[in-house]
DNA sequence: TTTAAACTGTACTGAATTAGTACTGTATTT
DNA sequence: AAATACAGTACTAATTCAGTACAGTTTAAA
């Protein structure tokens, strides 16, 4: 279907919304509450950014998740990977390898290989601090203010 | 699971595979033949195809189908688009609306909406005609010579 | 020390989507 | 008239997704 998982869109949703308080602890039932989902939904989310080392987490009372480093510095490519079948690629055969059945005399994976890089580079590009728009009221002299314009910003190469 | 379906990945290979002799007639069956796949599935994509005006048919003997316009003019997200459910949406907000049951209150539409312009366009600047690498003992100064070179010529914005 | 809050891990079930195929009908060429 | 090839619909099995349930462990606070 070519679109993220349910999951996974959580998952983006989950890390935005944490991403405005990034220092700050906040439970499970919190962030259930407070986005609308279910709590065991947003658990096995939760579960799986900390097994990709996007969160850590706090057990016991006053517990709960804490982003793993600053906002910026994790993109939707991290949430992707953390939530969506290993490794990325758009086709079968660009992902793994061997599973397809027409792979002799496929000349097409080089393609969809090259697109590939395209669309992860896109995903690498927007930081889960990148996300939500600016703030409506916000004073334009404040840290808040800094907002990122269009498209253009958003194919950055990392490296 | 952010993987284009078999059907659409089907379809790159069949139209890339008519790009070769764009002037040709080619029938299902030898489509189906050449690329070791299922008449019926085959029929199923092609039929897709020329709904949306990506081929032309030709009914009776010697009939089969035929790219509606040069190769370089059809994009892997013309493909995309006639194969997969539309419209084009990484996630559901971006793609429809009103469906989602988080509508109100969420902060991230915004940053996914420009993700897809992004992505939708790598997947338009690639035409059916750039999908194969270039021919190996292919003369450098023939127009197969012609060869894209990488990545950074995949995004260009069209529009 | 007891209790409650909160994370851990696994498993399960219904729903939705995908994949591939079958069948009947129509058009065209030889 | 016959064979080839497209047109359209429908169907079934397999896969994947989504959401939830449950039993267990850890930690902080009362």
């Amino acid at each position: 279907m070519l679109r993220i998982s349910k999951l996974t869109d959580y998952g983006t949703l989950i890390a935005t919304h944490m991403a405005a308080t990034p220092t700050q602890v906040v439970s499970a039932t919190e962030l259930a509450d407070a986005l609308g989902l279910g709590l065991a939904t947003v658990s096995k989310v939760l579960k799986a950014l900390g097994r990709h080392g996007l969160v850590v987490s706090q057990r016991g009372t006053r517990g709960g998740y804490l982003l793993s480093r600053p906002p910026e510095r994790i993109s939707i490519a991290d949430i992707v990977d953390a939530l969506e079948e290993q490794p990325f690629g758009l086709t079968e055969c660009s992902a793994g390898s061997g599973t397809c059945t027409l792979e002799t005399g496929c000349r097409i994976r080089d393609g969809w290989l090259r697109i590939n890089t395209v669309v992860r580079e896109a995903l690498q590009g927007v930081s889960i601090a990148e996300m939500t728009p600016p703030p409506r009221f916000a004073d334009a002299t404040s840290p808040a203010g800094r907002r990122v314009r269009g498209p253009s910003r958003l194919v950055r190469h990392p490296g």
